[in-house]
DNA sequence: AGCACGCCGACT
DNA sequence: GTCGGCGTGCTC
């Protein structure tokens, strides 16, 4: 290898490419990927530090101009070097470039444009904010005292209902929240000044108290390792986490806890603020990529101790990390959806591993996965069985055979037990929310004579009707005005087909005429805070029933919310994967959990054709470990994952028969490069087959043998990188 | 980001 | 005549 590629100063995102240097004679032996060097770099030579990603022994660039490494920089392992580790090791693990996985686990400083909301939250005090709140926050005097005592006595008011109540831009109140915070941490200083208690403390029950004390022994033995928190709704997963992080704070160290963005609510900054003050930052999806940068340096320069965020928050500089919470492990947003495609759970144990942290997962339905590890042996496992609230019981949960409703004559969407309960409810002034599981059940226009749905000219999707008269393609963005005759068959008798939702929300207005009736869905979140004030909405009791698919059902909590019905449960059991009954699962039990609180009882009616599917049953009896067992014999008798390892091989082209081709010849390999021990499946068909006219395939192969599989997937790349297949189409590797 | 190159205004 | 303003563009 005669040239390195060097990656300089990644920081500067306009340099954010590859140039290459000549390899000194001698150097050569030094210099692995990710080994940070000094290279001579720009007229005046200055030198700069670069990192090295690769080797080749061409070059695109005229050999006489490339320039000299100038030296290798030593010294001990930096948050830069761990991190760097970390890349090569994703590189590995997942298959993708090194620049792919630099550029994820560095954050990228962006030049940011001023704005006059982020002058407001730097600068702001708590009387700045009174200012601010009697000059912008006219328009409901009631809402203002209310946020305005919230502030100053700790009390604890659902984010939801504030913005809604004040009906302000999710900015203004960010920081109205952050002066308040800042007020909060004035009040804790003064208390501690005074040597008064600074927190109150949560009595942990039993089971919680085993779970800390357990973690900390092993902690302080060196012996972190991973523990599964497996605790039902409600058992305060919360105050064991609060406690762990305690400890280790206590130790000097720092802690990174994940979750998901939906469940970031003023709630959680608060219950964590109240804790720990101002040691505690956020990250999330509305900062700029300069404001993440920023708590990313707090973070390095030891200003915070715990960061809080989505999978991104793992990345967080920390000098001496010592423990990751992944809360909700079981939570779909923490795959990467682009490349490299990693898993948060899979970087986590890795990065736990190389800092010496504890990693605590946290789910009241773990994935099977990670409960398979934790039966196995491999994790830890820690049971909440009990709520920890006093007196607040899991809601009563029972199905309801839809064959039945059948046969009696009930053919609307609303079983007689369903209409029954809703119409309790609704003399009961209390609310009702039914969800259908299932996502991307959005509005076609299909033709009534030939039953065409009008599909995309580049993508194998349906077109979606918006309000506006257009169609639009939610995966290219072609739009088209609605036509007037069906392009097949000429026939005028076209129509829009509703969304699930939508043909819920009609059902339900002329079932229950009088009462108040939200949708929530893509049409209707229309607008940034489309989500936010329709959530708020409800949680204010301006509506009765609240309709839509998951997004309901995650993460908020309604308290006068008594009845929850899934109206067709068998929707996601069928998806196109095998995790179908795992989501289904999930799903129905969080719906249960979102249905009753504060002390008042919950019922949840799962609607199904297939009342005796062993997802549903468990979810009813609420029964994890039985649709573990169940779920896993499944599993073993297919032979899929954790039974066995499996990825997935896209391999895309513009022209459909070089796709089709490339994928047959990446299976033939695959056959070819070993014979047992290494199943593979396809070329075949993906979910969908074309986007922006790009056509797809989908070659599988799992084995028992983890090595097997790296070892396949190795052959591949080498096999796409030195053949003509490189030229014809693009691959892409996903560990399912 | 730096740093050089470059093409216009007021100074020893 | 030259010193220096910072506008533009490149960096293996």
């Amino acid at each position: 290898m005669k040239y390195a590629d060097v990656i300089v100063d990644i920081a500067q995102g306009s340099l954010d490419r590859i140039f290459q240097y000549r390899i000194p004679d001698g150097m050569g032996e030094e210099l692995t990927e990710g080994t940070p060097v000094y290279v001579p770099f720009g007229r005046g030579n200055r030198l700069v530090k670069g990192y090295i990603t690769g080797f080749s022994d061409q070059t695109s660039y005229q050999p006489e101009g490339l320039k000299e490494i100038h030296s290798v920089i030593r010294g001990e392992m930096s948050i830069e070097q761990r991190l760097l580790s970390l890349a090569v090791w994703m590189k590995q693990r997942y298959g993708c470039t090194m620049i792919q996985a630099m550029k994820t686990v560095t954050p990228v400083k962006k030049k940011v444009k001023p704005r006059v909301e982020r002058v407001l939250m730097r600068t702001v005090s708590t009387g700045e904010i009174l200012d601010y709140l009697h000059t912008h926050v006219k328009k409901n005097q009631t809402a203002r005292i209310r946020l305005l005592q919230a502030l100053a006595s700790d009390e604890q008011i659902p984010y939801e209902a504030v913005l809604h109540k004040l009906n302000i831009s999710k900015s203004a109140l960010d920081s109205v929240i952050q002066a308040g915070l800042a007020r909060l941490e004035e009040k804790r200083n003064m208390k501690e000044a005074e040597g008064g208690p600074v927190v109150p403390h949560v009595v942990l029950n039993e089971e919680q108290e085993k779970a800390v004390s357990q973690f900390v022994r092993d902690f302080d033995r060196g012996q972190p390792g991973v523990t599964l928190l497996h605790g039902i709704t409600g058992s305060g997963k919360t105050e064991v986490y609060m406690e762990m992080i305690a400890h280790i704070l206590s130790r000097g160290r720092q802690v990174i806890m994940l979750i998901p963005e939906i469940s970031l609510t003023y709630q959680t900054v608060m219950r964590f603020y109240r804790r720990f003050g101002s040691r505690v930052a956020f990250i999330h999806s509305r900062l700029s990529q300069g404001e993440r940068y920023d708590q990313f340096e707090r973070a390095r320069n030891g200003q915070v101790s715990i960061m809080i965020g989505p999978r991104s928050a793992l990345f967080t500089p920390f000098p001496r990390l010592g423990l990751i919470v992944i809360d909700e492990e079981h939570e779909g947003a923490y795959k990467n959806e682009t490349v490299p495609r990693y898993h948060a759970v899979d970087v986590a144990k890795r990065l736990a591993e190389m800092t010496g942290a504890g990693l605590v997962l946290g789910s009241a339905t773990p994935s099977v996965d990670t409960y398979a590890r934790a039966v196995r042996g491999d994790y830890k496992l820690d049971r909440l069985t009990r709520r920890a609230q006093e007196g607040s019981r899991l809601a009563a949960v029972s199905v309801v055979d839809l064959r039945e409703e059948l046969k009696a004559g009930n053919r609307s969407i609303f079983s007689r037990r369903l209409f029954a309960g809703i119409t309790q409810r609704l003399e009961q002034k209390e609310q009702v929310m039914l969800f259908l599981n299932r996502r991307g059940y959005s509005s076609f226009v299909s033709c009534r004579s030939c039953g065409e749905a009008i599909k995309c000219p580049h993508c194998d999707v349906s077109l979606k009707a918006h309000r506006n008269g257009m169609l639009v393609c939610h995966y290219c963005g072609y739009t088209a005005p609605i036509p007037r005759l069906c392009p097949s068959c000429g026939s005028p008798y076209i129509a829009g087909f509703g969304t699930g939702t939508q043909k819920v929300e009609e059902a339900a207005v002329k079932m229950f005429p009088k009462a108040r009736i939200l949708r929530m869905d893509q049409d209707t979140t229309g607008g940034k805070d489309g989500h936010e004030k329709i959530l708020s909405a409800f949680m204010a009791h301006e509506a009765d029933i609240l309709i839509g698919t998951q997004m309901i059902v995650k993460g908020h909590d309604f308290p006068d919310v008594t009845l929850v019905a899934a109206l067709a449960a068998d929707l996601s059991l069928y998806a196109d994967d095998f995790r179908g009954a795992e989501r289904t699962f999930q799903l129905l039990t969080q719906a249960a959990g979102r249905s009753g609180r504060r002390g008042r009882p919950g019922e949840m009616l799962i609607q199904t054709y297939v009342p005796e599917h062993y997802s549903i049953r468990a979810a009813a009896e609420q029964d994890y470990e039985m649709f573990f067992r169940e779920e896993m014999s499944y599993r073993r008798l297919m032979d899929y994952p954790p039974c066995t390892e499996m990825v997935s091989v896209t391999v895309s082209s513009r022209r459909e028969e070089l796709a089709k081709e490339g994928a047959a010849l990446i299976a033939g390999k695959l056959g070819d490069f070993c014979q047992t021990g290494l199943t593979v499946i396809g070329p075949a068909d993906p979910g969908i087959t074309k986007i922006n006219d790009i056509f797809y395939q989908i070659v599988y192969f799992k084995s028992g043998d983890s090595r097997l599989i790296l070892q396949a997937v190795n052959e591949i790349e080498s096999y796409y990188e030195w053949t003509d297949l490189k030229k014809n189409v693009m691959i892409q590797f996903d560990f399912k």
